[in-house]
DNA sequence: CCAGTATGAATGAACG
DNA sequence: CGTTCATTCATACTGG
């Protein structure tokens, strides 16, 4: 949290001196983390599968990129920045104010970027890559973004039942339940 | 990085001790991976709630672990085995349409960037080390005894029902090509 | 070099 | 069953 330095990283695949350095993991470049970003703060939080081939594609100009890494980077930008806000208005309020609880989040973060659509247009040119509406993702990928979050999807976290409750919680496994002639030649089964 | 690093965290090994090992979520130990693996790579997929409790009890013999453990693993390996599959299916092409279009800013890093392509980076875990010929545990030292429906089974070979199919996005991987229909560009260009 | 932090990757647990 | 959430591990990066 602290410091929000931006990496530079920046090693564009220069070759030559970066060799030695075998990608242990995926390093974004600062282009395919920008274009992430715009996109993140354009509320898309759960690209489907299409659309990371899609923005995998399209970011691979920048470097090499695979759609798991675009895939894993929404996942962890969103998981972090509900953690983040979660942590940041954790307390219950229970002094004066704050009775709504507002949430005094920014959606749109809009990092430095105002008028997101035009300037990217024109940092990169592309004339047949028009802008043109926004609204490319489909589905309802940002629906409930910011406020309203779902809190109620902490589960009360069942802590540590180390019981025997070994008995089966109803496994949603909607099939027969009597032995099954199957058989692993499994020795302890 | 990759791919190998296989957690070597390695809590307790011995289940006993365990008592009351931080237990925010069941962490497996190696040797109980490496048996489950085994199993899944011997063809189970989808074991029945009494092979899930077998399994249970023989694993519990190297720590700490549930039925529900069991069937939690057995699910999430095989859906992100066919997940994996699916989002390691296109590599990134070529490169990102050199000689294209492309050609305004620098960039066009032509990924020559040492070795092979992606090779390397597919690393979405799965050892395999699988060997063949498992050698089945001991035998059940403890416990165990109950319900010996060993015997018999015909065999029921495998899973039967292994395709299912239906995906949503039914991608079937049929590799490159972008996508045919709806080719809509995402709004980040 | 070492400590601290940012973040990519992996995976257990659930949800719909 | 596919998808999503939460937590944790491992590693790239930065400052001292």
């Amino acid at each position: 949290m602290s410091g929000f330095c931006i990496r530079e990283r920046e090693r564009e695949e220069v070759g030559s001196g970066s060799g030695g350095r075998k990608c242990g993991r995926w390093n974004p470049t600062s282009e395919q983390v920008k274009v992430l970003t715009e996109l993140f703060s354009s509320g898309l939080r759960t690209p489907s599968t299409d659309q990371i081939q899609r923005i995998s594609n399209h970011l691979s100009f920048y470097g090499n990129i695979e759609s798991k890494n675009v895939f894993y980077w929404f996942q962890n930008h969103k998981a972090r920045e509900r953690h983040k806000r979660r942590r940041l208005s954790f307390h219950n309020h229970d002094d004066h104010g704050v009775g709504a609880d507002n949430n005094h989040n920014h959606t749109t973060i809009s990092l430095n970027n105002n008028s997101s659509t035009q300037s990217f247009a024109e940092l990169y040119s592309e004339p047949e890559k028009v802008i043109e509406t926004l609204q490319l993702f489909p589905l309802n990928s940002f629906g409930e973004s910011e406020s309203s979050e779902k809190m109620s999807r902490v589960h009360a976290n069942d802590q540590c039942r180390d019981n025997n409750n070994n008995n089966m919680f109803s496994y949603t496994m909607g099939e027969k339940n009597d032995h099954p002639p199957l058989d692993l030649r499994l020795s302890f089964m």
